[in-house]
RNA sequence: CGGGGUGUAGCGCAGCCCGGUAGCGCGCGUCGUUCGGGACGACGAGGUCGUGGGUUCAAAUCCCGCCACCCCGACCA
């Protein structure tokens, strides 16, 4: 564990790295590529996981579980999806292991499966072999499942959170009797997600639809949030899928419609992973460690209790305790760090390390004037307040923090979004600003390709109406000189 | 898969060039003093130096092979 953090402007990748173990929020594990998550990580899931589990189900869905293994052949039935992942898959071909004449362990070779079976990259395909039985008619549609489970990519290169080759997710698969249901569906839940990033993490995304060469592999349309990271990439934070009809050709899913005709299932998924851990702590972490938004922090307030000479202690500890139960009656998150492990000041800056959002401190000093000592994470700022209603004060400082945290990660977006009118500008702000570069784009997958090439920056999104002031006003793509119908988001990412 | 780097105590590292009893910081254990911003003292535990071979009286150190991991690209939630 890094005792002490490295500034982040000296080299942001080994910050993060830096400031996510001394979190303590995931440590690298024996295998490649994966983590462990600690309590502090998981617990962070876990109030991620209930902030969303509860919109899915305000938006009619319930949950169920598919298995982890998937039969190779499955996911050879949509052609684009094997393209997507098949070179990136976990793959079980033996279910024996035995010991060979010199007592080592091997893979029995008598054990080969029939078929491999593939540790599931996603799920859309042995849902919707699923599905395809549970389908006979308009009636039973729609269906509206979410799973949330653990999904295997084998990616060349990992980083803690943000691509490690096994992840949590959850994964909604949705079917639908209309196309234009379907469309619904997919906006409804990126508009869950956005929701979910901006008034749960505070972190402020762009919602927008990503090009052909972005795209889900087997989608016809992948529309997604875009968060900005503070070394100015942008980080994909969440994907919802219009899959139209191709799954459910795939995998021979009809249903009878009113008129008593068959015809195809339309269909959708989406996703968000322990990614957005990475990206909470990218977008809100500052030198000093991690900055949980109040909302999701686990623990909410620390109290750290001063103790003293002996004769102080119990007084200190007696008062300690009767504020943590009246925060807790209160609704508030509070961890009471009565430990004889650390003194004050470790505590200090450990739970600013672990980004708590608020710290309370209470010394024999404070109880002579009724007053705590409490401690913003997010500002730095410290004051005394009475303990006569400092629950109130605390759920508004707590409120206070939430949208602080908000405004200023958004402040800073805008302040790290151009415009560029004409190629070398954008090359000049991809290479020294960073941060989303909004630009004409002729709509060809020739022109992305060339300034991917060049300048390393992909697009993002094409933004959907309203998310910024005048790009989808028509122009001139400056790479091609073709006609573009509006800007579109560049950045480059992770 | 290309380019770079690192493997030495739980963690972070020095030692290697120039071979000669394996060290430092943090952490850990015991005791004491401490406790309002990462305490201090004393004593102590802990290492087949990634791995296989070679050179040598002698290898963490020199030579060859292998393995693992990290970082920068290509691929991606």
């Amino acid at each position: 564990m890094a005792d002490k953090i490295t500034p982040r402007s000296e080299d942001y990748a080994q910050w993060y790295v830096d400031v996510v173990r001394a979190a303590r929020l995931a440590e690298y594990s024996p295998v490649r590529g994966s983590m462990i998550i600690p309590p502090n990580g998981y617990e962070l899931w876990e109030n991620m996981r209930d902030g969303l589990d509860g919109m899915f189900k305000a938006t009619g869905h319930r949950n169920a579980y598919f298995p982890l293994f998937i039969p190779q052949s499955f996911l050879a039935r949509e052609a684009a999806h094997v393209e997507g992942f098949a070179k990136e898959c976990a793959v079980v071909t033996h279910h024996r292991l035995k010991l060979d004449e010199d007592g080592a362990l091997i893979v029995d070779p008598e054990s080969k499966l029939e078929e491999p079976l593939i540790v599931r990259p996603t799920s859309e395909t042995i849902i919707w072999d699923t599905y395809s039985k549970w389908i006979q008619s308009w009636r039973d549609l729609p269906i509206l499942i979410n799973q949330w489970a653990n999904v295997v990519r084998w990616e060349m290169r990992t980083r803690l959170f943000l691509r490690t080759s096994e992840f949590l997710w959850q994964e909604g698969h949705t079917a639908h009797a209309t196309e234009r249901e379907a469309i619904e569906e997919t906006r409804t839940m990126l508009d869950v997600y956005a929701t979910f990033a901006e008034e749960w993490m505070a972190m402020p995304v762009i919602k927008g639809v990503k090009t052909e060469a972005e795209r889900f592999a087997g989608a016809k349309d992948t529309y997604c949030i875009e968060a900005l990271m503070q070394d100015g990439k942008a980080l994909q934070a969440g994907t919802s899928h219009f899959l139209g009809q191709n799954f459910a050709r795939a995998f021979d899913c009809t249903f009878q419609n009113q008129s008593g005709e068959l015809e195809h299932v339309w269909a959708t998924s989406w996703g968000v992973s322990t990614r957005l851990i990475g990206a909470l702590v990218m977008t809100h972490g500052d030198d000093k460690g991690i900055v949980l938004p109040p909302r999701l922090a686990p623990v909410q307030v620390a109290i750290v209790p001063i103790l003293g000479k002996e004769d102080t202690r119990e007084a200190v500890l007696e008062t300690a305790r009767q504020i943590a139960r009246d925060l807790v009656h209160a609704g508030i998150r509070v961890f009471l760090d009565d430990s004889d492990q650390h003194r004050p000041g470790w505590k200090f800056a450990e739970y600013e390390v672990q980004g708590v959002p608020l710290r309370l401190a209470i010394g024999p000093r404070d109880i002579e004037n009724g007053v705590v000592e409490l401690a913003r994470r997010d500002t730095g700022e410290k004051e005394s307040v009475a303990m006569e209603g400092l629950a109130q004060v605390i759920s508004a400082t707590l409120s206070e923090i939430q949208r602080g945290l908000y405004d200023r990660a958004k402040a800073f977006r805008e302040a790290s979004t151009r415009t560029a009118d004409d190629y070398p500008a954008f090359q000049r702000l991809i290479e020294e600003e960073g941060g989303f570069v909004l630009m004409h784009w002729d709509g060809t997958a020739e022109t992305e390709e060339r300034i991917k090439t060049q300048t390393m920056a992909t697009i993002r999104c094409i933004p959907l109406p309203g998310q910024f002031e005048g790009t989808d006003e028509p122009g001139v793509d400056p790479v091609s000189g073709k006609p573009s119908e509006g800007r579109v988001v560049f950045a480059k990412s992770y």
